[in-house]
DNA sequence: GCTCGGTTTACCGTTGACGTAAACGGAAAC
DNA sequence: GTTTCCGTTTACGTCAACGGTAAACCGAGC
């Protein structure tokens, strides 16, 4: 997709200042590489602003915090990133109802849209509170092991003192 | 490694009559696959309690807890079979502080091996407790959203009821 | 003895998530 | 203007963690 040199393919729709992120800086930012971001890109996980005519890619600071919200999911939930795509299918909901509101679309429209998102953001909620349920089972059971090593080791220190003045 | 047949090469070292299960039941009762416990096995990270004469794997319950052990910290905590091969060295500190401990080891170096398994159980309680604080964290984000876009519902509901009838 | 299901070793293939190198072209700084 | 970055595409490489398959082998039941 060649584009006429100097244009933009994707003007910002609200002419707003924000800030227009090189690839470079938001791989710095987030410490990952722009490869990552590139690949991600290609699996249609991640869109960046703009491309300019040259083909660089322009990021938001939306993007960038798409990107860190990306690797919560990836670390701590530990989900591929086809998961995590369908995930942020949701956020994408909440993203297009913000655009509603600029857009100052009928009320109705962007209330559908919030009760997408929220119900997404509902889906989440269970699943991190589910996992947290499950690493917390895991950690009594760790502790609950240390704490029979450690009876042990009193009941093995209390023969030790006896055997030594009995 | 050949070895005469009809010999096992481990015999039980304390003669109880544990279950011997077969590579198949541990992998169905696992819901892994017999691949994947052949390969944990070629990476040092899960040892047959016995290899009999025709080289056929015998576990015992131990090595099927070990399994499920091995799974939570890949999907709980999200270890390489690497970092898990490192936490379950002490583990296995444990196994030889209760092997001491029937064979009527001196009480000193039962102590010792009590400290090791202690410390190792404690740096992984640790580990455990720092990413249930991320993933709090994390969910406390999301959560904190869903408000934001609670609100903003009742907002839009209060427009929409205003609009009705002013 | 024969079949049949489960197991073995051995080797190659695959998938996900990137890394790396080559060849090239604007962008930024001087 | 001219270096020097920084970025682009394209293509191939890598690493972990397995999956698949072939060919041989074992033991149980008929």
């Amino acid at each position: 997709m060649t584009v006429v040199p100097g244009s933009e393919t994707l003007e910002p729709i609200d002419g707003r200042d924000e800030p227009r992120l090189r690839i470079g800086e938001v791989a710095r930012e987030t410490s990952l590489t722009a490869r990552t971001l590139r690949y991600w890109e290609e699996i249609g996980l991640l869109r960046p602003f703009a491309h300019r005519g040259s083909g660089e890619r322009l990021y938001s600071v939306a993007e960038r915090e798409r990107v860190t919200h990306i690797r919560e999911l990836q670390d701590l939930l530990g989900l591929t990133l086809a998961e995590i795509q369908d995930v942020l299918a949701s956020e994408d909901t909440l993203e297009r109802a913000r655009r509603a509101a600029r857009a100052d679309a009928p009320t109705p429209r962007r209330l559908r849209l919030l009760a997408d998102a929220l119900e997404a953001n509902g889906r989440l909620v269970d699943r991190i509170n589910e996992r947290l349920a499950r690493i917390n089972e895991f950690r009594d059971e760790c502790v609950e092991r240390g704490d029979r090593m450690r009876a042990r080791q009193l009941e093995l220190q209390a023969d030790q003192r006896r055997a030594a003045r009995p």
